[in-house]
Formats: structure tokens, sequence, C-alpha cells
DNA sequence: ATGGATTGTTCTGTAATACAGAACAGTTGC
DNA sequence: GCAACTGTTCTGTATTACAGAACAATCCAT
């Protein structure tokens, strides 16, 4: 559409493939003629956000960085969940993830992986944006919106099936949000990812608005769900009172 | 100049900003008209890399993370440096940085900071830029340089005095440089930033091309620079092992 | 309340450029 | 050496980016 968006679309889908690409490949992913491709890869290319490979092939440049550093400390929920992030991490052995939001998916804005497994680097997490009906994160989201947002969401959202367990019906989901409402707190049992669970509490400000969802991952399985909801409980509370108090 | 070079630039801006900003402040900060800030504004607001608040004021949204998390996770020297600079910030207490050489820059690709204080919030660190002649990292970069290329930088280089140990002269630059290869790694006391002290040391590919820097910064005086110096050689060796054995 | 100043937004005709397709050139593989 | 790819450059037309000014909506002082 402008060149903006399309510059955006494009550093997006670049960013998300660690080869480097060539014209045809990324004119044949985005749906667009060679000489568009390759205009929108020369002007990325002159703002740095893009660099050619001697064979001619480009790839996003580590200068993208920059976009996401005053964001990732300026965002007031993160520096308050970042510590809290990760002791339930420490605590469970599960991956944490904080979620919020963002148009019609659900944005991880941090994220944390026990110590014992740091090199599986989290940050890959960072940013990734889920399904809402689809993610432990996402029902929580869902749950505790504004009902007239909700129901403008459940009427608009795709369901798409994921996995064999993903809940497509929207009026099985309007179910699902009901219970979720009801035990404060929601679970993905391998809906989103054949093989990841997932519970997620809701965070509050101090206007009882749930503005992010905590979620703890992890392979089925491996530990008590019971165990899980009380930490994240426990952090969720935590958080509430930290936000309420600023 | 072109929308998508404007739009990334502002982008850029807005994203350093954590307080909402006005048409009137980004038209100012950018040099540009009201109605160019406004037609850039509303572009990033449509592909969503932008929100506007109820008083009409505009921000750059975590969406800028799904940017960041691509590149976080694939880069090769990301993966390969995350444990080890976890290491060296554990064992010297030191915030540990690690760069690139990206245009004229100094670029953080990888931060950590000591367990003790994760709220610090080491991500501010990361995607940030730094004068190449004014950081620890900055000089080993230029220091191991190809020889043409470092020419051409030493002259084009514009070396801004950031306080009043800034090395602004060239010739003296050029001393400084020859010294650090000598002695195997770079010191910065308090060059760039009145309360930082950093000594950094190069990272080599298989082919002893040097490909990062590995710094560790502390307030003055804080850690021995000996000891700092003795555990950032030992790190790098290793991470030159392990980039050398891929 | 009533002015005056400052904000954000919309409008305008002109100038710049984004656009798709095709022609071109440079590589690779058989 | 030919064929089937690559990436790049060229073309005229249609789109839209552009700056400045007019507009509207808000704030702040008296």
């Amino acid at each position: 559409m402008s060149p903006l968006h399309d510059g955006l679309h494009l550093l997006e889908w670049l960013a998300d493939h660690p080869e480097p690409q060539g014209v045809t490949a990324v004119a044949g992913a985005m749906g667009w003629p060679k000489s568009r491709a390759h205009r929108v890869l020369t002007a990325l290319k002159v703002v740095g956000y893009a660099a050619q490979d001697p064979d001619r092939r480009y790839r996003a440049t580590p200068q993208v960085l920059r976009l996401a550093s005053g964001v990732m400390s300026s965002h007031p929920l993160r520096a308050l969940a970042l510590p809290v992030l990760r002791q339930t991490t420490q605590a469970t052995g599960c991956d944490g993830i904080l979620s919020v939001l963002h148009g019609d998916w659900s944005l991880a804005i941090a994220v944390d992986s026990p110590a014992g497994r740091l090199s599986d680097d989290p940050f890959g997490l960072l940013g990734r944006t889920a399904h809402l009906h689809a993610a432990a994160n996402g029902k929580v989201l869902l749950a505790w919106l504004p009902l007239v947002e909700q129901r403008d969401l459940l009427a608009r959202l795709p369901l798409p099936r994921l996995t064999p367990r993903t809940i497509t019906d929207r009026e099985r989901l309007a179910e699902a949000l009901e219970s979720v409402r009801a035990q404060g707190y929601a679970m993905n049992d391998r809906e989103n990812h054949p093989d990841t669970v997932t519970c997620s509490v809701p965070v509050f400000d101090g206007f009882h608005r749930c503005v992010a969802a905590l979620g703890l991952s992890q392979r089925p399985g491996q530990v008590e769900i019971k165990a899980v909801v009380a930490v994240l409980k426990k952090a969720s509370a935590g958080l509430t009172r930290g936000i309420a108090g600023v």
C-alpha cells in the first residue's frame, strides 16, 4: 500500500528469517512484483535496516534493536514485571511470558526462562504475537475485557485451528471465557502448540482493569498445574499491588 | 526524504521518548512542518507501530518488539554470547555489553546485568549506539578493523566531546588505537559518560577478523581493572573458539 | 466567562515518485 | 554452450507526498 507500510511489513518478514533472502523470494512471499520488492529492499538498505550480502541477498540488520530498546526500557509494566517474572520461572522451572492486548493479538512484552537454560534464548519469544483464542494469555486478556469490546472481538476474530485441540467454535469460546473468569485463571492445553501447556492469570491496574496476562509455559505433564496456578496468583497479586501503588 | 525513511526516523525518536508526544513536539524535533509530522504519525498509527492516547498525543507501541525478536533470536553471535555474558557479569558485578560495528556506530546486540540487580532493566542498553571514539567497545572495533576501513573512518568520523576526557583529536585517537592493539584491550575512563568506566576486548571469527567487542562497565573505582580484563580475555577466547568451531 | 494563544486536523494545487511490466544483464547448472 | 534462472535498470502513467495556510478545538490567563 504505502511505502511505509510496505517497508515495515517487509522488515517484519525479513527479521523473522535468519537466512538472507533474495529479491525473488521476497517478492513471492509478499505477493509483489519483483520491481516493487527490489525498490522496498533498497529503501530499507539506504536507511540501514537491511543489508545486502556479497551474494546480493538481503537480511535485516541489528539496527532494528534501536527501535525496541526504548520501548523495552520505558514500558512501565516491564520494569515491574521483570523481577516477578524471574521469580516465577525460578520457582516453577517454566517459561514466563507477560502479554498485553495489541490489536487482535496477544503480544509478549516480557519473557524469562529459568536460570538453568538461559541459552534457550527466551528473547525469541519476545514480541511474538499469539492468537487470542488459542493462547492462555490471550484467553485471559479476552475474559477480562470490557463486555462491549469482548463481544466485538468474539464476533470478529477468526478462529483458525492450530492443533486438534484448538477451540474454533465461537459459543464454546464464550463458555470457556466465562469459566476462566469464574476460576480466575486460564489454561491452554496444547491448543496453540502441540507440545505446550500454559496457565495464565490476569494483572490488574488500580481501577481493576486487566492490563496484562501473566503466563507460565511448560511441556505437558512437567509441573503440577495447581502449583503453577498458586505461584501465578501470588505473583499477579504482587504486580497488581505494584501498579496500583504507582 | 522518503516516506519510509521519515517513518523509521520518527519511530526511532518516538520509541526513545517514554512520554507521549504531540504533533508540534514531533515536528519541532524532526525539523518538519506540522502537516508532515501529522501525516507520518497517522501512517505509523495505521500500521500499528504508533498509538494515539485519548489526549491526542502519540507514542510507540510494543509492536516494535516484533521486529526485534527475530533478529535477536537469529543473530548467531547472540546465542553464543548470552551465557558467556551472564558468566562475566556474575564474576565481576559489572554490566556486560556485546557490540558490533554498524555503520559509523558501535551497536549493542546483547547485554546483561549481574543477577542481583535485574530490575535495572539492562534491556535499556540493548540496541543503543555509541560513538566509536568515546566507547571502549567502539575503540576495540576500530582498532582491529582492516587498515583501509580504519583510515577511512578515522578521517571521516566526527569526534564530538562528550565529557572533559573524550578524545577529540584524530592523531591522539590513532595513537590510542595502536596501544589498544598492543595491549589487547581498550579502556574507556569516563570519556563517554562521566560516571562510567569500561574495559573491552575483541572477539574474533575463524579468520581472525574482529566481529564484535565484549565490554564490562562499572562505576569508577568499583572493581580492579586487571581482574576485569582477565575475565574478559578468558571469555573472549572462549567465544572466539565457539565461533571458529561453527 | 472572554479573550488570546497554542494545540491538532483538514484542505489545496503542484511537484515528486511509486507503480507494474518489460527489457536487460549477470549467474548458475546441466 | 545453452537454458533457466537470478538481480537490476528502464519506461510512461497514475498516485500521492509535499508545504503552507485555513480551520477547529483546547488550554490558560486574566
